[in-house]
DNA sequence: TACGATCGCTACCGATCGGTAGCGTTGACC
DNA sequence: GGTCAACGCTACCGATCGGTAGCGATCGTA
């Protein structure tokens, strides 16, 4: 459909770009079920009308807004991972590290996913799906580098670093800039080395 | 104040024990911020009018939610703690499997601080302060816990087992009931097996 | 039995919520 | 230059929000 011309495709695309983030900004800021259509259309400049016109729901923005953070998430993760690509245990530490900056950083207001998850009470709400497909993927991407490490038990490890991540993200909000997510690397390096099957077991 | 009989007073009492009750089930299915005033007085059978007159503001019944359950939280760490006193690291394994046990609960509905930090954005807001209260309580006693341990660290052990168990309680939200928060156990075993200072640290 | 506090009930308040409708204007394409 | 979709603006809708007011019934106490 609306084949004739690309440009308006643009120009709309552009606004719902705007929307997005705008919507971003808030939601990060207020939270999402704190912020009403009104206020997303004021700071964005952009009408309710056609706010509506690009996403028919409330809810709808509310996923998109959620989709692009899970882009980001997994562009970011991917770059650091092509940066220590062959060593799992150097590029695991350099996750962590990027998500212990990410959260010290001025502008983390709490992990949106985890944030939605406890805001939208109905386990099978789709801002709900949209945050587990998130935490799936990186529960993923935990399992295959795991497997890459000299560990006893890969997917026990895996479940482990998703704790100390998730309990980043959560404990970060209630203690604030120097609360025990500062020890989210250290955690997870425990965790690698209590997992390791060589050492530890016979003290021989 | 009101000396004369302390019959009222009971009367009374009751009634709010009934209101905070009523809140408390609302409160955890649909959570604080998702549950109107309406219905914590239809529900509970007391008339809206004598819920302002126990509790002048909303806000103050989810503040009392809190407190509630955050003395549930302490009674029940205490009831552990007597069980195992002397041997910490069998304390501690016990507080793990009871907090694993408490999320694995049909009944459990997401940790009431972390999902009320989660709502409520600002954080000076006194229903932050309240949740910050029992976290900092856990804090404390997983301090108190490690220090009793024979760990090279045990403020950054105690840092770290905090990690885990908010991990527990939020990932436990977003997979269901099968989610990485069954591991919680074997992670603080882990933390604890990586903080001892014979092994591992120099391999010489 | 008569008082006085506490309660249930109902109706109401202004504000805000997500969402809709209509109309005038802009701007890209043929 | 004419066409038509996409836009901004304004006003509106019913529902719900937290919170208030008044009145009649209840109940413990003196």
């Amino acid at each position: 459909m609306a084949t004739p011309g690309t440009r308006k495709q643009v120009r709309g695309q552009a606004v719902r770009r705007e929307l997005v983030a705008a919507a971003d900004r808030l939601f990060t800021s207020k939270g999402a079920s704190n912020v009403g259509v009104d206020e997303i259309a004021a700071t964005s400049g952009i009408a309710k009308s056609t706010l509506y016109r690009w996403f028919p729901t409330k809810d709808d923005l509310v996923v998109e807004f959620l989709a692009r953070r899970d882009g980001a998430f997994r562009r970011r993760w991917d770059a650091v991972a092509r940066e220590h690509a062959g060593r799992p245990l150097d590029e695991l530490t350099a996750q962590l590290e990027w998500i212990c900056r990410y959260i010290a950083s001025s502008r983390f207001r709490g992990c949106p996913f985890l944030n939605t998850t406890a805001e939208f009470a109905d386990p099978t709400h789709r801002v709900r799906a949209a945050a587990r497909a998130n935490k799936a993927e990186l529960h993923r991407r935990l399992s295959s580098l795991a497997e890459r490490l000299d560990v006893a038990d890969p997917a026990a490890l895996a479940d482990q670093l998703v704790l100390v991540i998730d309990g980043a993200f959560a404990t970060s909000q209630v203690f604030g800039d120097d609360g025990p997510q500062r020890r989210l690397v250290d955690a997870g390096q425990a965790l690698v080395a209590a997992a390791r099957p060589t050492a530890r077991k016979d003290p021989s």
